[in-house]
DNA sequence: GGTTTATTGTAACAGTGTTAAATTATAATT
DNA sequence: AATTATAATTTAACACTGTTACAATAAACC
């Protein structure tokens, strides 16, 4: 009656690569467990229940790995932040940017809500801090001032979690419409138009650019006009800077 | 046995203004107790055993008049868009798009957890449309395609949910440190410094911009960097379409 | 073997959104 | 004014949720 921990701890490679008569937890085993669920089933699928099921546990032996499901959370947000590759910092800073941009915005969209638990938890991993280290120095490097360095940051990354949002949403939105071609898609449809055309003109005009869209080149566009601001705004600077010197 | 309704339906008219023995439910009288809750506790104090507690009555009561909570956070969305005042429209597009930007900034601040109540919530409710109108309307006539003016529309308004969430954070973050002084505000500011200089150099560097904050110019110069933006795609775009002419 | 430690299971608490059915209150009708 | 019909609310329950104290088991050590 002394066998167990068979095998050194499995595999642990596949996002889902559990089975098997379980060696003892591991943070590392619930993270790829949780991932794998979260890719399949998104946030509401993820209950301490459901989670320690399919890790073939009940749900309190996770609370001896993890203290709270919020911590879960931070983990997930921090194996998300770290499969996300950094530029290669020898080109400009705004193909820097770009290039980080594209992509952050392709790992958000490997799991399902993950900008809301990307934006649920603030902790501060080590593989979120490289990110804003990157930013900063990125921006520092290229002229920008230190003190709207960090906002201009945020607004990048704010950028990117409205849009892979809203991309989020109307690209489910659209997945829903196509398997009930008949219901949902036509009534979609009815909804814009029957909008009182004489109240909302401009909404109804300009629908048929929200419906079909490429969604990668919108992003490169969004992108380009928020790094135009960032550009006005360093040459706005050196122009004041030498009007200082002279 | 046979007195109630007495008095026309309540006052209705302050947020909380519930009290007295209740004439029957009522969709506003629901939203402006709900609204209460929000302000003074957040989005987790809303539970329907508490919403109907405060209106007086038991949970399954608010279902006769409410479909779903997800519904009453509708209700909630469309209550704080009403709020938020059009800007003049005589004056520039870049006027108006600032002092709506304002507006908006200020009715998601005045409810917490509003950004997440408003993002989590995207229903055609005439008060909602009648801004998304507005900035179509607004950008159209300043002379933006239509085709990009849907996403130009959007990213202002990522802008201000994310500029807003996390002032919120920040902001609440800082109360918590300012109660208690010398565990959680010196824990703070060591956790910053302890991140081990060398790894995070322009992190650390750069903290102290983001720990005391004057708020409403920070937000005025990340809307005028994106607005920049915009600009510069209205001055691209007239070039190209001066270029065609010739 | 026996002891100690590491890990997991049992049972339970307090809370959540939501529904079906029974109950009460109000309005309408005779 | 009594009775019927409708509107509004309550009771009871279901299926969940995160989390904890405590008992039971497995593994590691001597």
């Amino acid at each position: 009656m002394a066998r167990r921990r068979v095998r050194p701890p499995t595999s642990e490679s596949g996002p889902v690569g559990n089975d098997a008569l379980h060696t003892p937890l591991d943070r590392t085993r619930i993270e790829n467990v949780v991932l794998g669920m979260l890719r399949d089933g998104g946030l509401d699928s993820l209950s301490m229940r459901k989670i320690a099921d399919v890790l073939g546990v009940k749900a309190p032996a996770l609370y001896y790995h993890v203290k709270d499901k919020e911590q879960l959370l931070h983990w997930l947000a921090e194996r998300i932040s770290v499969d996300i590759p950094m530029p290669d910092e020898s080109r400009s800073w705004r193909e820097q940017l770009k290039e980080w941009a594209g992509h952050f915005r392709l790992a958000l969209r490997r799991y399902p809500d993950a900008v809301p638990i990307m934006n649920a938890t603030f902790a501060a991993s080590p593989g979120r801090l490289a990110h804003i280290e990157f930013l900063y120095r990125t921006l520092i490097k290229a002229g920008f001032a230190g003190a709207q360095t960090p906002w201009l940051a945020s607004m990048l990354k704010s950028y990117i979690y409205g849009y892979v949002e809203e991309e989020s949403r109307l690209l489910s939105q659209a997945k829903e419409a196509a398997l009930s071609q008949n219901e949902h898609g036509r009534r979609q449809q009815e909804k814009f138009e029957s909008l009182s055309q004489e109240r909302y003109p401009y909404l109804i005009g300009l629908a048929k650019y929200t419906t079909s869209v490429d969604w990668d080149s919108e992003f490169d566009f969004g992108l380009s006009v928020l790094l135009d601001g960032f550009e006005a705004r360093l040459s706005k600077q050196s122009a004041a800077s030498q009007a200082h010197r002279e």
